[in-house]
DNA sequence: GCCCTGATTGTTATTGAATATCAAGTCATC
DNA sequence: GATGACTTGATATTCAATAACAATCAGGGC
């Protein structure tokens, strides 16, 4: 069974390369390792815990320790490549780089799939609401759970 | 230096017979350990964590474990009277304990301190959202950073 | 009272998530 | 090739949560 509608290897290739670029421009190093994790990320193309890219990036090899998934997982983040899922514990590849902006998500409680909600005006809302109630925003999450449209068949 | 206005031992007190009546109309049992741990979350008025809580469960007798704890927070959180914020891993009393609900929150950076927002309107816009992104809505978490009118002086 | 049943709590052990600390390697620049 | 900043490796530890099973407790029916 087909999960995904569209080539996913090309959906990797495009977002290893787009933080290739960023990079570059932002003088700031996509080493083989950071690049190797972010490709795992975007492999699973849902969810994917520390521990899963530990075991993951470990295969056939010396198997790494937790802080080296967690430092590239770190510089990732920072870079705004990824995205962590806090009432998950994992993480997502992120598919607007190029702005750093903190990610609103929608998670699949069936199929684990999450889509990542780029609405401004829902932005907007929040941060009202962070106004009215006298604090002085700085970020946010805001994770939805919920069934899909693919999965309410 | 006076860090709450209000008479803390006050909201501890209703909140933990607010608990026991609800748990007298729903027949579940509000047991002396839960009781114990939701004061104990009352206590503190900040998030408190779960190894915390277990810390100050267990001074002055032999040492609880951690499903202990963790069972009685299950049970707090299913009655809703104790909420968890994902972003640290922590717990909060809830101020409305009568209905069930989902919490969305804003948490100060400096202080710690947390508030429960019950904006109907963001509920809304937020279930709103997920419908127009095709997902049936089940719950969601909301969590926003900044820092608190107090902690701007 | 006594047994039965289900819920609660205790106990031991383990897994999973994340970080602290220090050592070793890499790389550009002087 | 020496220097210093950044990156990765390695060891150990802390914090967060749960699995699995034993013991205890509360209430209902006999």
């Amino acid at each position: 069974m087909l999960k995904h509608k569209h080539d996913h290897n090309v959906c990797i290739e495009t977002a290893l390369e787009a933080a290739q670029k960023i990079c570059e421009k932002r003088e700031t190093r996509f080493t083989p390792l950071r690049r190797r994790v972010l490709e795992l990320v975007w492999t699973k193309h849902e969810p994917i815990t520390a521990y899963e890219v530990l075991d993951l990036l470990s295969e056939g090899q010396k198997r790494v320790a937790p802080p080296t998934v967690y430092r590239a997982l770190d510089f990732l983040i920072e870079e705004g490549f990824v995205h962590r899922i806090e009432s998950l514990n994992a993480f997502v590849g992120c598919s607007d780089p190029e702005h750093k902006h903190q990610g609103h998500f929608m998670i699949c409680t069936k199929c684990s799939n999450v889509t990542e909600m780029n609405e401004a005006s829902l932005h907007s809302v929040i941060e009202r609401a962070a106004k009215e109630n006298g604090y002085t925003y700085e970020n946010s999450i805001l994770e939805i759970a919920g069934v899909c449209a693919n999965c309410r068949n």
